[in-house]
DNA sequence: ATTTACAGGACCAATTCGGTCCCGTATTCT
DNA sequence: AGAATACGGGACCGAATTGGTCCTGTAAAT
């Protein structure tokens, strides 16, 4: 476990399904409206089923991560600089905040709070997570870079994302 | 969602208890044989079921974190000294290996294979968390700086322990 | 031998999650 | 205006996990 759900895992494959027809469709870098496709064009692209897909955008759009336009020519674009929006953010509209445990979600929400002795550690734990998922943004994602098959993990550190982290095998 | 499983939490919290108590109970900073305490106790000290807490303390026996000691007195005592056990060891013996999607786990279990493009980053953003994690240890919980009720998180900044991520509130 | 305490599962209730469907509203085109 | 297209917001249900309990063995100490 520890893993997050299917949804957000479908989410983030969409944006970055989005995102990269936003940069071939528009000229180049230009700003321009945003391409915009329908959730049918998108379930297709991703293969999943249009319900589940449908129910990921309208999830995304009330996050404000997705602008949506309704009627015959609507669909969804991004409301953001993909280079703006970070994993971090994806996930908490999908899947709620960033909570590893009860304490670090609310004030009184840990009932063990007399004899706990640990609040605050979670706290930072959390944090540090929080900032490893708000390292990486949107458009690392459609970053050849990170799409090459086997991209060494050193060549990540060298870009200066991931601080002075060792990248090496944990547990 | 994305938060660990209650008996992780628990996992922990009964770790940090024991190495708190091993502390005080054997002299000083002696190795000695590592106090021990039985799952009883354990379950008083942090008042939760004495069922739950001993699920929690046989899983960490399986995992090599704790030993233990059948018999009269018997009892669970760390394996390890505390700052060689990491966060991410806790959670790996308790929810299993992380990881955060499909694709991260196995070589075949996504079945998106064909069309999805972002298998790579995944895995970076795997390794990312997982070094969070690694980078906190049991030492580091039960230690009076992150026990202290208003830590600053600058400070452990300066303990160097989590490279130059930024602490601030992500999203 | 008896008592204490861990080992390893089986097991069940409750929650959560993944996925589908339906009805309402906005927009475009004829 | 009316029809067709697409998003918005839920309700809803079956399936899969999870949290928690309990029971039967085995090892150690008195």
């Amino acid at each position: 476990m520890f893993r997050l759900s299917k949804l957000t895992d479908y989410g983030i494959v969409i944006l970055a399904e989005l995102a990269s027809c936003s940069r071939t469709g528009s000229a180049d870098e230009a700003e321009g409206p945003a391409t915009s496709m329908n959730a049918r064009e998108l379930a297709e692209q991703v293969d999943l089923p249009l319900p589940v897909v449908s129910k990921v955008l309208k999830a995304l759009t009330r996050a404000e991560i997705l602008e949506s336009q309704r009627g015959t020519k609507g669909g969804y674009s991004l409301a953001r600089d993909p280079a703006e929006l970070t994993v971090s953010a994806m996930i908490a509209a999908l899947d709620g905040p960033l909570a590893l445990t009860q304490c670090s979600q609310g004030a009184e929400a840990c009932d063990l709070e007399a004899t706990c002795s640990i609040k605050n550690p979670w706290q930072v734990i959390n944090h540090v997570v929080q900032n490893a998922l708000a390292s990486i943004t949107l458009a690392d994602l459609t970053n050849p870079v990170f799409t090459a098959q086997h991209t060494p993990l050193a060549t990540l550190v060298e870009l200066g994302r991931f601080g002075d982290t060792q990248l090496s095998e944990g547990s």
